[in-house]
DNA sequence: TTGAAAGCGCTAACAT
DNA sequence: ATGTTAGCGCTTTCAA
């Protein structure tokens, strides 16, 4: 068995109250000091965490509940917070619910019960049900990258209106006029935002939108593959493309590919996500770009504030800009207004 | 305060061990057990599971340590895991080393202080005494990808020697006699592996291996965009290259796609992982493609069995196949033996 | 500064 | 089948 502290009380001739001062850096006496750090490098003592979270009612934890590790977008996010928490002691209780909202609902309940401290949350339910509990026990919860109206708690997101806003002016500034969207299921706020924020500066831009030029499919690779055979199909006049996610943009680049169509010649195309992807694309793929690393580094900053107990005064929502990284996938097409 | 196991015995007229009892799956009388899940659901009772680790000395959590979360071969792997452990009841916890060895050691420490139960690792320290604590201890160690000898636990790997043995030869197959080779770290025993498949291959194949061939850089994007610069430019008879790891191919595939050099007219390619990247390249990538899923379910597999307490007899040292995918990267040079 | 003792919420003997 | 009780290893009053 590991060694405890009354293993180390007794081997010191101390109590066990010392010794517990000493660990949680209260004055000790030099020579008593010296003494409990030999007993304790002599047993190899190691701190039980689950005894002190017993007593403390504190577990250190934090759960955070995700889509899909395996996308690179709750990946870098994750790992940022991640390494932020470690950095002040917190440990990280990862549940990937496969974009199912039974299953996220599942998880809610299981880190509940593991009593984790607080919880970040990219949600597939739009409700927010499952984060109830935590916000009645008063534990903070931390949305990322989408918001749940009407959700007393915290959040992180980017401005998916004028991302895709500001793609569309890419677009339609190099006289584009017949501009297709592959857009995500409507079931969360970013989703909605930027389908948004695309027929808004259509309008703007004086364009009429068609239904024929949305598609509305799955996150998901086959889906954005999909999404634009069937775009291109219907649609001999158009000449661009945006892929609402990240994705998509992969499954589009795909379908780019196989079916042999020279970008941005025949079809002006821009993504979602990723800068090392659009690097790979050839040719460069222009991306609408997300600040993961801010992403991570707000959220894990607003988590451990919470947790140190801050001022409880109002919820924070943080939005945060997205910027356009040009490639060579868009050209300019004849009658441009601008340049 | 949340409800605790007094509350219902209370509420119940009952003693706590039976609620217990009740609680993990003993025999209750009828009555008594409506009585209880009546009390539980008005308290709203949920078993504090920081309690249950202490008393039992389990906690039911996991550690998982791995060199980059956001790398597709880590994420896909640990979802997979994640998965299985979680619908056994078992939490992961996960800690981002960043290929630092010092970090790895750290994260050791950090989950050995939790006292999860058991930990899978992807080792970047190729001695494994960041793991001892744990082997001493009697608590399951996994490594994954990586096999680290003359250390006493299970490993779950692919065959790299045969992977890049397998490029190869289908490389000299269609009558490459110049290739290249894009090589990790041999800070590890994956990256030996493979450069080892390499030498090897190339001599049965009757070809002198050139060092101006190999280089030797680290496993980031950035370093195969390096790597294929250098190796173009000081190899001007070269007609293929393999990219030793998925990052490595990322750089390599940018690095062509930059310099414009025609896939593969000019240049033959093989790459590592990822078969949705490898239909994103232009021309479509071919791929030495690991079985991610396979590698997560068998090495889940053999952690639940060493937590329910499986024989202890040997240790398993699982090595899986890798498959060649073929895209369209690779040509035919003049003087091909085979076909 | 140090020690004694209570107790966090639960499980597991043991007794009934 | 149920209840009593003794800890699991720690922190935290409260006294000394």
């Amino acid at each position: 068995m590991a060694a405890t502290i009354k293993d180390i009380a007794g081997r010191t001739g101390l109590g066990v109250a010392t010794v517990s001062s000493y660990l949680n850096g209260g004055h000790v006496r030099p020579q008593n000091r010296e003494k409990i750090e030999k007993a304790i490098s002599e047993l190899h003592y190691e701190v039980n965490e689950t005894a002190r979270q017993l007593k403390t009612n504190r577990t250190r934890m934090i759960g955070a509940i995700i889509p899909e590790l395996n996308s690179t977008f709750c990946a870098a996010v994750l790992s940022r917070i991640e390494d932020i928490l470690r950095q002040h002691g917190y440990a990280m209780l990862i549940c990937d619910c496969r974009t199912d909202a039974v299953r996220e609902e599942e998880a809610a309940e299981f880190l509940f019960r593991r009593r984790v401290d607080g919880i970040f949350n990219i949600p597939v339910d739009s409700s927010g049900e499952h984060l109830l509990p935590y916000i009645k026990a008063g534990k903070p919860v931390v949305l990322i990258d989408r918001q749940i109206d009407g959700l007393d708690c915290d959040s992180v997101c980017v401005d998916n209106y004028q991302a895709v806003r500001s793609a569309v002016r890419l677009l339609t500034q190099k006289g584009h006029k017949r501009i297709g969207l592959l857009a995500c299921p409507q079931s969360n706020h970013a989703a909605r935002q930027r389908l948004r924020g695309y027929r808004k500066s259509l309008e703007e831009a004086g364009i009429e939108a068609s239904e024929e030029l949305i598609y509305q499919g799955e996150d998901t690779i086959d889906s954005g593959t999909a999404g634009m055979d069937r775009l291109i199909d219907r649609n001999p006049d158009m000449t661009a493309v945006i892929a609402a996610s990240y994705r998509m943009s992969f499954g589009a680049v795909i379908a780019a590919n196989e079916r042999n169509i020279s970008i941005p010649e025949q079809l002006s195309m821009v993504g979602f996500d990723n800068p090392q992807f659009a690097r790979a694309v050839h040719p460069r793929l222009t991306i609408i770009n997300q600040p993961v690393n801010q992403i991570g580094d707000r959220a894990a900053g607003i988590m451990l504030r919470r947790l140190c107990g801050g001022e409880d005064s109002g919820k924070e929502h943080v939005w945060l800009p997205t910027e356009i990284l040009e490639g060579k996938s868009v050209r300019t097409v004849a009658g441009a207004s601008g340049e």
